[in-house]
RNA sequence: GGAUGGGUAUGCCUAGCGGCGAGGGCAGCGGACUGUAAAUCCGCCACACAGAAACACCGCAGGUUCGAGUCCUGCCCCAUCCA
């Protein structure tokens, strides 16, 4: 891997990454496909046309189905699901945290009950790492525990603690994969994960003591679950710095844009959040002027495309008042339509955020875009 | 003309079998969603009053009862079948 810093504005970072599966533009923004498929029956021919550059599966939802040994027989998620650009798999840290009803955490790694038959699964460090190489992914993501914002400070400092044991046998077990024959993807990449909650004190440590393991990249995980907008933002000011600038950062699961616009102003590369496809199927489209909910009745005679003058394929062909009929009449075009405009409108608004970083104009582009989407 | 089954709130379907200020679903309207247990979830969906006060058309009108959407009588309407 090569992470080449292009330009930089305040601590704004934009630069290219190169990968065995390509080169990616940061600020990159990376579509959500959790089970190997971005919800809302988009497929990767679609994303070729809609700019994605980057894909992002889940460890625990495609170890619990299909199986990551199904899929190495196979050849492995890029052939799996026919998409060559990269892949960045999310370990399964996250369902710690979404699914903290149905497991136990213990040093050795997390007992699941599976959501979907409620059979037990573990999962520690290496199984996690053994799960990503076999989908071989481009870029795997350490096994964390996600914390919610709120837990309690004792809380936070020995998972943070735990994390960091974990971190290391991640980074161990990678190694060992990536020399094995039979693995498929010998140069998978090892991002790892800082976390804290809002205790700034213990995000810094964690920063500075990861940042001496030479891993790939580095995320800030943990943040959008809770605190509020501004929290999330300090605790992106007084961390960042202690993040190695010469590599990737990546901010998980966030966020709207104005998170983004704000992120990368922090020195964040990389992005990925369920909003757009999930707020698609939900009707919620992203334009310039702010978001609209095509399930309103006001737009049931709109004859305008979502947003005049975009090019992505939904608002190159479609009226509102017809992609609100499809969303009423439960077609699925309709979600697609919608998941598709979203995801143009993201991947189209991190162009514009390199091309302005390019510029040296950042400030002046996200002052703007923030100005014009509070619009509504 | 006869038989049978029905008529439940500003739309549609339906629960109800003596304590109902009537439950549910659809449709409609609005909202939420941040490393996806989410094509999901949550509100509102007759009007008014009230929060120890209120009788708001459960097809209509009577009746029985402390109390009727529920039981009885008559009538009206709908569906299906038979003449």
């Amino acid at each position: 891997m090569e992470y080449k810093l292009l330009k930089q504005e305040g601590r704004a970072k934009r630069a290219q990454v190169t990968t065995v599966h390509g080169t990616i533009q940061t600020p990159v923004f990376m579509n959500v496909g959790t089970v190997a498929a971005i919800k809302g029956a988009v497929s990767t021919a679609d994303l070729e046309e809609i700019g994605t550059q980057v894909e992002l599966s889940n460890t625990y939802h495609l170890h619990v189905r299909t199986g990551d040994e199904t899929i190495k027989k196979l050849g492995g998620l890029h052939r799996f699901m026919a998409w060559n650009k990269p892949i960045l798999t999310d370990s399964g840290g996250f369902q710690v945290f979404s699914l903290a009803g149905l497991r136990r955490i213990k040093e050795e790694g997390v007992y699941f009950n599976s959501h979907i038959d409620g059979r037990k699964i573990f999962m520690g460090p290496e199984e996690s790492m053994r799960i990503q190489s076999n989908l071989a992914s481009t870029i795997a993501m350490a096994f964390d525990e996600c914390p919610p914002s709120k837990a309690e400070r004792d809380y936070v400092q020995k998972s943070v603690e735990r994390t960091t044991r974990w971190l290391e046998r991640c980074k161990n077990e990678m190694k060992r994969l990536n020399t094995l024959d039979d693995t498929i993807n010998k140069e998978q990449l090892l991002f790892g994960i800082n976390q804290g909650a809002v205790y700034s004190d213990i995000r810094i440590e964690h920063a500075k003591r990861i940042s001496e393991m030479d891993l790939d990249g580095y995320a800030v995980g943990g943040l959008a679950v809770g605190e509020t907008h501004e929290e999330m933002y300090h605790i992106l000011d007084e961390t960042v710095p202690y993040l190695p600038k010469d590599k990737p950062t990546y901010l998980m699961g966030v966020g709207t844009p104005a998170n983004i616009l704000e992120a990368v102003e922090r020195g964040v590369d990389f992005f990925d959040c369920v909003y757009p496809s999930r707020n698609g199927r939900h009707g919620h489209l992203y334009t310039n002027h702010g978001k609209i909910n095509l399930f309103n009745s006001k737009y049931e005679l709109d004859d305008r495309p979502i947003e005049e003058g975009c090019q992505c394929p939904t608002c190159k062909r479609y009226s509102r008042a017809y992609i609100r009929h499809l969303l009423k009449a439960k077609e699925m075009l309709g979600m697609r339509l919608c998941v598709l405009h979203n995801l143009y409108f993201y991947n189209t608004m991190m162009t514009e955020i390199r091309d302005a970083l390019d510029a040296g104009e950042f400030a002046a582009y996200k002052k703007r875009k923030l100005d014009c989407m509070s619009g509504e």
